[in-house]
RNA sequence: GGGCGCAUAGCUCAGCGGUAGAGCACUACCUUGACAUGGUAGGGGUCACAGGUUCAAUCCCUGUUGCGCCCA
């Protein structure tokens, strides 16, 4: 017997459990069946689960899950991320508490810390998924660091070096201070902030001055210009003159270049190449020195102007800048503004609001820092990419997206692919003498390399820094599948299928999988890009820690099971829209999960049990065709809405069956059926098809909701494990048309009923007599038949034909061409049915209107659709039909 | 400034050139032998606004407003 509820706590960890001990996640390579692969987004190792997590990996497993039932050979391939900045950030804080330093200790002994790290507290997202149910083949979990992978990697960065596809410069990047490493311009995030504009005096060779604007008034210790548009006229005498630049006394130029704008401030910008993008495309422009005056981490360093420095009464002082050396540069902005004033140098300051680049992670202010970076042509690589998309060898999911990929790609600057921390892949480059530098996979070749060059074995030194953590995940497709390996695997799995994954990390992860993919295996990483929305919390508000507005997807599950939550996710999961989700809604879903144990319940107290060799084609029960009919399609409209990406229409459609048609009617009309005294005949047929249909829906559903339908498919017997049957192909049923014919009408027929009695507040316990006036043979004959369910199901004592006079202080309505009229003297108040049926009449009426006007109009008749027309004639035939009963009927009660 | 998306019932969202839907919430009634995490019936919408195309617009086009996101 099944118990009252569904425990799913009971359950789930032993399913699960099960699940796995049987193999079924495992991937085989060799098995038969088209394949069928996803890659998991690898999460950071650090990371935990969030909602995010939730409902990436929830799609994945519907959408795994799913092809398993079809039969496809499925590899759902699991692994995490090392996450360089967040793992080294994170350990570097458990070291600090106990009062270690990363530096001290040295590289090798903080990295062996890094591994314990992982060993403990790593990857906990791993098991965290499985209680959501995911179905991936955990034995092939990969990690970026792994060696495989960490070989696939220093192959690439080898291939694409002698490509001439990576290379070194000298450069701006976005310099994080904090961490003091460079970073992807994609981890840098603009934030609007209230700030200052200053406008500085710089005296003019000629004896004028010449004011410039500026955000940033510390950086023009490192100013190497001043730049004026060309066409300006106020400052085209200027052209070709110097200032000299207060404080440090260097003269500099005045430069045309149109990067200046002329409405912008006072149409004069002060020109630092080493700390500012613009500014150093226009000191490349104009072939300027390029000083830098931050160092590693944004304090003043004064060691590349130091000897350009002078002193000029009242403008320049060495001793003052010398001062600022070592000083934070917010500190030294405080300072030098206090400087120049003193000097009457500000012309004025105006309040500003600009975009101040921060730090995605850590949040420190992001300074453009001019370095010696490893970079990758990613424009290069960008073009097969690009035609990938254009040609729909790789479709986004929704098409919108693809604009948004072709507009990045199309304009895609060089990637900064090195790090200067410690925790990643160590860039397989080694340093000789006189600045060679030689790329190989190991040191052995680098020196083999050497020798070749210098005739002589050379000391070598290994370049310290490591590889940004989207360079190994870019190949991330491949490398999982044993790539440079050509194994069985890669020849099976690759191309994957779907790569599901929010829009926020298009750039940073699909572009540069595809660039990979494409350059090292020479086809797709993924045939579709599945973007997702968001998960915001009910409000709408984006979940953060910092908000403490997150909701744990873990503690939904302990408190509504796995299968509400993942329900919940499926059921909200619109095409590409962020979804606002609560615990509401997982509540609301638990009820669906709740109707669903129910309706087993009733169905194994009635003894339904799955028939061995059960036909479908041979019910002859008009109640049987109906549902088996309904069930294909609704099997059908599941299969469509998930080849469509419709996780909403595929919930929708399942809890509509189920809930709509399969309890609210079937169980309810089979309920006579199913009683001691039917027909035992006829009550086994119906028990065999609804242990057919409700095994179709624990298929159908099993892909949202594993947990239930196992648990209910092996109490019911159907064999095996639902995770391991195969998907429904139910095959169209003859008569099933009759069927529904017969099954609509008795549900309208119901509904009618209910509805008088509702509007005339009969009680519900009080029966009552249904007469049916002007029906044909065939009406009568299913009045006849569905008696009994029409008397439980409406509360009806008898039914018959009505042969005579309509008795008066009777309710009235009408199915298709007979009256129904039930006789309630006395329960009836017949100035309350009189309104009733004016209603009725009213809006009959306005939809008569709606219908003869459209009608009526020519240029409809002749322009439209001719089963358009069509179908309005049917429909004003239809409402006159009704219309004239009603008023017929209306006539009668207001004569009594 | 450029680009994209959204606006439909109180809320969350589907939908679609011809008849406006669901879930939740709400109202009334009901402990009928699967389920009160339930059942039955019901109320509730100038489909943001203004033009245009069309026989017909919530749907297509243009503009406006409001909200959100991305890029510069």
């Amino acid at each position: 017997m099944l118990e009252k509820s569904f425990d799913p706590a009971s359950c789930e960890a032993r399913l699960y459990a099960q699940w796995e001990a049987a193999g079924l996640f495992r991937a085989d390579p060799d098995a038969p069946g088209a394949p069928f692969s996803i890659m998991f987004p690898p999460p950071n190792v650090t990371g935990t689960l969030h909602f995010g997590h939730a409902l990436d990996f929830v799609l994945q497993d519907i959408l795994i899950r799913w092809k398993r039932l079809e039969g496809r050979n499925v590899l759902w391939q699991p692994g995490t991320d090392h996450a360089g900045i967040a793992t080294q950030m994170v350990v570097e804080r458990v070291l600090d508490r106990e009062g270690l330093d990363r530096k001290a200790m040295g590289r090798e002994a903080f990295l062996d810390r890094v591994w314990d790290w992982k060993a403990q507290s790593g990857g906990q997202i791993i098991t965290q998924l499985r209680r959501l149910g995911a179905s991936a083949d955990w034995e092939r979990e990969r990690f970026t660091m792994d060696e495989g992978l960490s070989r696939a990697v220093r192959e690439v960065f080898v291939t694409l070096y002698r490509q001439g596809l990576i290379y070194r410069a000298k450069r701006l990047v976005n310099w994080d201070p904090a961490f003091r490493s460079a970073i992807s311009d994609l981890e840098v995030e603009n934030r609007e902030t209230r700030g200052s504009m200053w406008y500085l005096r710089y005296p003019v060779e000629d004896g004028s001055t010449i004011v410039v604007g500026t955000t940033r008034p510390e950086t023009m210790l490192g100013d190497t210009a001043v730049a004026v548009h060309p066409e300006d006229e106020r400052y085209t005498g200027l052209v070709g003159l110097s200032v000299t630049l207060p404080l440090t006394g260097r003269r500099i130029p005045i430069v045309a270049d149109s990067y200046s704008d002329p409405e912008k401030g006072s149409g004069a910008v002060k020109i630092t190449p080493a700390h500012d993008f613009n500014d150093f495309e226009v000191g490349k422009r104009h072939d300027l020195p390029m000083p830098s005056i931050l160092d590693a981490g944004a304090a003043i360093c004064l060691d590349e102007i130091s000897g350009e420095m002078r002193d000029i009464e009242g403008l320049a002082s060495k001793a003052f800048v010398e001062s600022l050396s070592g000083m934070d540069r917010l500190e030294a902005r405080k300072t030098i503004v206090a400087e120049l004033e003193r000097l009457d140098l500000i012309e004025k300051i105006e309040p500003h609001t600009l975009q101040v680049p921060h730090a995605e992670r850590g949040g420190a202010i992001v300074e453009p820092r001019l370095t010696e970076q490893w970079y990758c042509d990613a424009a290069t690589l960008a073009g097969p990419a690009i035609e990938a998309v254009e040609s729909e060898r790789i479709r986004f999911e929704p098409r919108q997206w693809e604009n948004t990929f072709f507009a990045w790609m199309r304009d895609i600057q060089p990637w900064c692919i090195s790090r200067q921390l410690w925790w990643g892949h160590r860039i397989p480059a080694w340093y000789g003498p006189e600045g060679s530098v030689f790329v190989a996979h190991d040191e052995a070749g680098a020196l083999e390399e050497a020798r070749a060059r210098f005739g002589a074995d050379v000391t070598l030194t290994r370049d310290e820094d490591v590889l940004d953590t989207w360079f190994s995940s870019a190949l991330w497709p491949f490398s999982t599948l044993g790539w440079p390996e050509k194994t069985s695997e890669l020849a099976r799995y690759y191309p994957t299928s779907v790569l599901v994954t929010g829009f926020d990390i298009i750039f940073f992860w699909v572009a540069r999988m595809m660039m990979m993919g494409l350059h090292f295996m020479d086809d797709v990483p993924f045939r579709t890009v599945l973007i997702h929305g968001l998960v915001r919390d009910e409000r709408g508000q984006k979940m953060s820690k910092s908000k403490g507005n997150g909701l744990d997807p873990l503690e939904l599950v302990a408190e509504f099971g796995a299968d509400a939550t993942r329900m919940a996710i499926c059921a909200l999961t619109g095409p590409g829209r962020d979804i606002k989700f609560g615990r509401k809604r997982v509540e609301d879903y638990r009820t669906f999960i709740t109707k669903i144990w129910n309706a087993a319940r009733f169905c194994e107290m009635n003894a339904v049990r799955p028939v061995e060799g059960f036909d479908p084609a041979c019910v002859r029960s008009v109640l049987g065709r109906w549902i088996l009919d309904e069930a294909a399609g609704a099997v059908k409209a599941a299969k469509d809405a998930l080849d469509a990406y419709r996780f909403d229409e595929y919930a929708a459609t399942c809890y509509r069956f189920v809930w709509n048609v399969f309890c609210d009617w079937y169980l309810e009309l089979a309920k006579s059926a199913l009683s001691a005294e039917a027909d035992s005949a006829e009550r086994e047929e119906i028990r065999a098809v609804t242990a057919h249909v409700l095994g179709l829906i624990l298929q159908v559903m099993h892909p949202v909701i594993p947990f239930v339908t196992e648990e209910l498919w092996q109490a019911f017997g159907y064999g095996g494990s639902v995770a391991q049957s195969r998907w429904p192909e139910e095959a169209p049923l003859s008569h099933a048309a009759e069927a529904s014919r017969e099954i609509d009408w008795l549900i309208r027929l119901i509904g009618e009923i209910r509805a008088i009695r509702s509007e005339m507040n009969i009680p519900p316990a009080r029966t009552v007599p249904v007469l049916i006036r002007d029906a044909s043979a065939e009406t009568l004959d299913r009045a006849g038949r569905w008696a009994g369910v029409i008397g439980r199901m409406a509360r009806v004592d008898s039914v018959a034909a009505l042969a005579g006079e309509t008795p008066r202080n009777a309710a009235l309505s009408v199915i298709d061409e007979a009256t129904l009229v039930l006789p309630l003297e006395g329960l009836i108040d017949i100035a309350a049915e009189i309104q009733r049926l004016g209603k009725e009449i009213e809006r009959l009426g306005k939809e008569i209107d709606k219908v003869e006007r459209k009608l009526g109009n020519a240029d409809f008749v002749a322009r439209a659709k001719p089963e358009v027309v069509e179908e309005n004639r049917e429909r004003l035939g239809s409402f006159s039909h009704d219309m004239q009963r009603l008023q017929a009927a209306l006539s009668r009660l207001s004569e009594a």
